[in-house]
DNA sequence: CAGTTTTTGAGTTGCGCACCTCAAAACACC
DNA sequence: GGTGTTTTGAGGTGCGCAACTCAAAAACTG
């Protein structure tokens, strides 16, 4: 085993000198310029892995000399957790700075394929790279690929486009992430009991036209039908992510519903789930689990309102965005453990 | 609401015109040398405030022409998680050099505190910063105070030593990680019903010598004493990490108590206690909840005789080592947020 | 006031690389 | 052989800053 993890510093000159030609060509082979015959280009990439040669990055940077335009499209509107993915975004201005990137944060209606489009179109020539959260529509797919096109970097934020051509995703299995809560549900609730039937699990979902949303419902109802077929799922209910609508629809579960043991909301407004269980005097008694760590979400999992949450880092996510879109303008490697962005549980116990 | 994030890119020279002073006056107040009077260093300052000025990192870097040598203290031996924290850091070898940063990993007997001291003793001179696995003993604070006096940047890794000058701790909060377990116990045992006893609950531990693992109990006995007091807690055995030790414990553990229903380990060593309940065919019977995420711990979660995982990632731990050792010694700021390492959830359905 | 110290300005060098020019050398082809 | 093309070498420039020198200016000292 090698505990020294590197050694001396390496230089271009060194490469250009094990290879046996000049620095101009070594230069050449590195950064991919037109006129080295190929058995010379041979040469002096086996002399760069030999050596283990990496351009020292401050360097190579600061000899670009050029600077980046990066927009970030988010949905407008009062999202908390959008809110904070762009609040995280506004964090990182040194890191930005300190790297010549200008960053701007585009809001507009994402769920509207149309508006989105336009505003995707108007990208190009104005920013290096963007990052933005897709719907998965064969109009916004096409405007990704034409962005991809014009020689952007794209990547899909929260919820993806995996057909288009986007260099990359950052965000969570959202399967997954459904799948986690179904076990939540089903393992919180416990095992059948001979005699007792299992009960309702209600399920409150968005407004259904993001990837993300259905993609979690998938995944927990695959869990549920598979893991526990003694609860019944109900259909889901869809609230648009709108506290007020939410609390509508729960009423409305509540007093349809009198075997309800269980809700699952798949997207935000959580609040509204917890006041109409409020009001029935029914906190506690059924079992929350949501998406999300927000001020209110945090509040009803301390107050016991919702036992679980399955959560992604908004900071993560900022970073991460941060992060590849810069190694991919700048053609540098993307470390994929650490853009991998996790399902998180939390319970009140690991509230960070 | 500023969508902007940031602006045209500024140097220290747009900073010493705003001031009204030279470049190398800026300078000098920038990077704290001597030779400038009180008035004039407020002026730069204030200049650098108004314009927002950062030294670009790049360039900064560059400009230093300085390498640095680290070294990570881990204790030698099989333990899995190590391992993976140091295969982590080797995998970083490609930043490390970009950085000029030489990395030895140092492997040692981190449980005697005479031999991991009289290592401590050695570094200063040797290296420019240390990230070690503490024991929490007075020797070892003191060797840790040594460090810091003789002008080395230190971090505890994993396990902490708080009441020591080290400059920062890359972990989890264990107390959160034990009452995360607890939670996870109480829940899936589910609450305590009528006529039936809650049962007793198995807690295997480490050497107890580090604080990780003294935390983690603490946690946990914490939450099964407030919210599961229907549920018994048998004392802690010890199983120093060790799979075969573990094994034996939980054979006689199992033969001793009718009515276990649960196993807590609050360290490595998870699959003798797999192994355990495999011979007496109670696996997926007991509920069980350890810690760590390894090829074992994975297995055993998908087959069912683990219920859930608390985890940390050692991939953050070893990328945010790096970090905030390099930002100790340059001087940089560390972004809190990043740092801080989650108490990860593992279900079979969010692992990674 | 002269003499001393402190503060400031002006300038240089080099970090390692990207990017460029120009000329020389090697090669291909007829 | 000569012509044209490709490949290679040599060298320069600048990115923004850190770190330094040296001299000039300003601020103190008695």
């Amino acid at each position: 085993m090698n505990n020294q993890v590197n050694d001396a510093p390496l230089t271009l000159r060194d490469v250009a000198a094990a290879a046996g030609v000049s620095l101009a060509t070594a230069d050449r082979v590195i950064n991919g310029r037109p006129g080295v015959s190929a058995k010379t280009a041979t040469k002096v990439q086996e002399a760069v892995q030999r050596l283990g040669f990496r351009p020292l990055a401050a360097a190579a940077e600061l000899a670009r000399a050029r600077s980046w335009r990066f927009a970030v499209v988010l949905p407008g509107g009062g999202n908390r957790f959008m809110m904070d993915i762009a609040d995280n975004i506004r964090a990182q201005a040194d890191w930005f700075r300190a790297r010549r990137i200008g960053v701007e944060i585009v809001e507009t209606d994402v769920f509207d394929a149309d508006t989105l489009a336009a505003e995707l179109t108007t990208l190009p020539g104005r920013f290096d790279a963007v990052a933005l959260v897709a719907l998965d529509h064969p109009r916004i797919r096409a405007a990704i690929d034409d962005l991809v096109e014009a020689g952007m970097a794209v990547v899909t934020l929260v919820s993806d486009a995996p057909s288009s051509r986007r260099q990359h995703y950052v965000g969570i299995d959202n399967i997954a992430a459904g799948r986690t809560a179904g076990s939540l549900v089903g393992r919180f609730l416990g095992p059948a009991r001979n005699g007792e039937p299992g009960g309702s699990v209600g399920i409150v979902t968005g407004s259904g036209s993001l990837r993300d949303h259905a993609e979690r419902r998938f995944g927990f109802g695959q869990v549920l039908a598979e893991e526990y077929p003694h609860l019944t799922r109900l259909i889901p209910v869809e609230g648009r992510d709108d506290p007020e609508r939410n609390r509508d629809l729960v009423r409305r579960m509540l007093a349809d519903t009198p075997d309800l043991v269980a809700i699952y909301n798949t997207g935000e407004g959580s609040v509204g789930i917890g006041e109409a269980l409020a009001e029935a005097s029914l906190a506690r008694r059924i079992l929350c689990v949501g998406h999300e760590l927000t001020p209110a979400t945090r509040r009803m999992l301390l107050d016991g309102t919702f036992a679980a949450l399955v959560a992604q880092d908004p900071g993560h996510e900022a970073r991460s965005t941060a992060r590849v879109l810069h190694a991919l303008v700048t053609g540098q490697e993307i470390v994929a453990a650490q853009e991998h962005i996790r399902v998180q549980v939390i319970l009140r116990d690991n509230l960070p």
